[in-house]
Parts: structure tokens; sequence; C-alpha cells
DNA sequence: TTGTTCTATAAACGATTGTTTCATAAACAA
DNA sequence: TTGTTTATGAAACAATCGTTTATAGAACAA
């Protein structure tokens, strides 16, 4: 056996039903994929689809023609959880919300997200974080933040003020360094036991005229 | 007649198929199309659905299940021009650039652009569009702008200063009002023969940690 | 060897579904 | 009115296509 789930010709089938979906603007059926990989039966599509399906790899409806789906697409839906402000602190996401529908959702290019998790949305409210360049109405992607690395930018929920605000994260030694954006503005710095972090930003976004 | 192509029930057809391909990640059958629609029979479907493909707005391949496709997609294909920066003006596209292969090409979800035509993306250089929010990397979307108006975010070429700079435009007696996004940062008052108008901003694009 | 599991082949069944046909109603212009 | 185009309806046909069955080879362990 090689990998769990994926062997020489399921390897081509994988490879072979994102092709036909970007080429056609549908999928293949069973038929299509025993012309595609070159094969000689569907009987043996039909087992590698089961296999991958129950792998995790592709969904399927049954009974359904055309509707084998690659579980990861090309747009991720971002859960958009509410909104931010300063004084405020972000909402993070627990398991619940995850699976509860989200009041709305974004659809970002998976390349905006790249492979993280634990990814959301959040509006901002008010012009509180414009040393962060993000204006009133931005819309910030989140990731929910384990391990911060230093240069990140990351947002901060800073206890004694009672807010919160995005800045690029500089470990010091017995304080923290948080560096707006905006390089023309000074850095603030804190005692680490006065910032708890919320998350880091992936993306940012700004629609204009809507 | 109504509007060439579009009627009551067509209309609801146009409005049926995305949602289906939402929910199910595949396109309809016609007879999906008739219990959305709540419609009688398959062959009022096929005669509608001759109808909008015949007005371009789907397509079909024959005797292909589940092939419906509205001919416009969820994400768009942004030509990424180049690079701006101060003092250097910004690539108007021609004709050519169009047609052309551009160097590099983003995939914007559709709802970020609209029906605009005329779209195209730019790579930010430097700080100084720090007063529209835009720092060094941000990636602005463009429409190349003919009519623009007040208080729309706009790319302006002002010819003495021989620099672009980003602000939102307001018509004033006798000059222009350049404002920046940033509220606390003044507005600039230009006279109109020394400005050009190079295109309205879209949306901004900031991605992190890459 | 034997047994087990995975993979491959051929063929057929039957559900799904695009398409057609024929008939009727509605809308509309002359 | 009359004629013509467009929309609706029911039903049937025929192609597509998911699924199943039955059989056999290949790989591998005991």
């Amino acid at each position: 056996m090689r990998k769990p789930g994926v062997s020489k010709t399921r390897e081509s089938i994988l490879k072979f039903i994102p092709d036909f979906i970007d080429q056609r603007g549908y999928s293949p059926t069973v038929r299509d994929i025993v012309k595609g990989c070159q094969l000689s039966s569907t009987a043996v599509v039909q087992h590698h689809l089961n296999v991958l399906e129950k792998a995790g790899f592709i969904h399927r409806d049954p009974e359904v023609f055309r509707s084998i789906q690659l579980v990861e697409k090309d747009t991720v839906a971002v859960p958009l959880l509410g909104t931010v402000a300063a004084g405020q602190p972000i909402p993070v996401p627990d398991s619940n919300s995850w699976t509860s529908t989200p009041e709305e959702s974004l659809k970002l290019p998976r390349d905006l997200v790249g492979g993280r998790d634990n990814i959301y949305a959040l509006r901002v409210k008010g012009m509180s974080m414009i040393d962060a360049l993000i204006a009133d109405g931005d819309i910030v992607v989140m990731e929910s933040a384990q391990n911060m690395e230093d240069g990140e930018m990351a947002a901060v929920w800073l206890k004694e003020e009672q807010e919160v605000t995005l800045k690029k994260l500089y470990r010091e030694p017995g304080r923290l360094r948080l560096q707006p954006a905006n390089e023309q503005m000074k850095p603030i710095y804190v005692k680490p036991e006065n910032v708890e972090l919320q998350g880091k930003v992936v993306a940012v976004l700004r629609k204009l005229n809507r």
C-alpha cells in the first residue's frame, strides 16, 4: 500500500477532475474519467471514487450526474463574524460559531487565505485603526493566532485601555513594541501583562463606491 | 415584448440558477428548474433556456447533463498591469494591453468589481499614498474613469508636481478639492488645468505575512 | 501452497435527464 | 376581427450516466 487513499491511478484521477472542471466548467462523469485517465471500465473509476470520497478528497451526491466536487475549492467562504471598533474586544470564534451559520460570509479567493485555518472576517467601525491604514468600513481578514512572529500585524486587546488595536508586534526585553503600520507614527510600548493577543491580520479589504 | 431576452419567468430562472449552484455546487437540470421556479413542464424551461442562451446569458453543452453555466462567473481575472509610485503616471490600459496577456493577473471575487468594465490592478510602491490609507505593497483595483462623481476616490495625475496621488475628489467653484482618505489630514486644492484623471479606485487589497 | 485484499475488465440494469412532439393559451400587431 | 408570434402544458422518446454484478488478475502475508 501507498499513502492511505491515494494510489497511482487515483492520483491521476485527482489531477484529472480539476483539469476537466477548469476546461469545461462542470464536473466529469465516470465515463469522462475513464477516457481522461485511460482506464478501461467504469467500475474501476467507481471504485476509486468511492475510496477518494471516503478519504475526504471529493464529494458526490448519490445518483446525481456530474456531482463530483473537490473538497477544497478555489474560493473559500470566510465567516463575517461581526464588527470591531475601539473599546471593543474582537469576538474570537469558538467551535460553536464555526458550525452554526454566521450572519454573513465572504467569498475570498483561496490564495488570499492560503492553507490557513480558523479564518474569519470583521468589519471595522470607526476610524480608530487609522494608524494601521485601516478605515471605517474596511474588512479585516483574521486568523486566530496561537504563535506570533515578530513583525506580524496583530490584533491586540489592551486590558487597561479597554480597546483593540491593530499593530505590528515586536518582542523587546521586558516589553512589547506595538508599531503602527503608518511609519510616520510612533510606536507605543506596553507590558506583556497588559496585552492579550486576539489574532493576526491576514488581509485587509476595502470596497469603495458601493 | 419586454426587454430582449428577459421576461418575468426568465428572470426567476436567471436568479434560480446561481442560487442552485451556490447551494449544491453544480448546475441544475431542466427539472430542477421546473421545481425551483414552480413551472409545470420541462418544455417551458427548455424554451426559456433556448432564449436565454441565444441572448448570451447562459451557456449549455448540448446533450450534456447539468452543463448550464452563467456566462458571468463568480471570480474575475483582473490584469495586474504594473506598479505605481509617486512621481510616476499610472499606466492606463489601452485596447492592446487588454488582449495581450498581462504580466500577471489577479483572481478577484466578482462582487468586488461588480459589473464594471476596464478594471485593472496596480501594485503600490512606497509610502507616498499613506494618506489614502494605502501602504507599500498594497494592490489597488482601478477602473478607467470616464465620469467621476463627487466624493469618489480617484487616481489623479498632478502635472506640476509630476506625481500621482489618490484622493477623494470634490468639484468646487474654480478649483478641485482633493481630500485624503485619512480625515485627520487636510485637503489640498488644485486648478482643474493642473490635474488629469487617471481612474477611480474600486478596491484596495492588502495581503500580509506572505 | 492458501487465503486475503486491492485492482482491473466486461457487461448490463435502471434512474436521470436533455430533447422533441403536439396541442393549447396568451399577447400583440395590422 | 385575423393572423402571427410567444408562452405554456402534458407526455413520450432517447441519450446519458450512476450503479451493480460477476469474474479475474496482481500483490502480499502466513
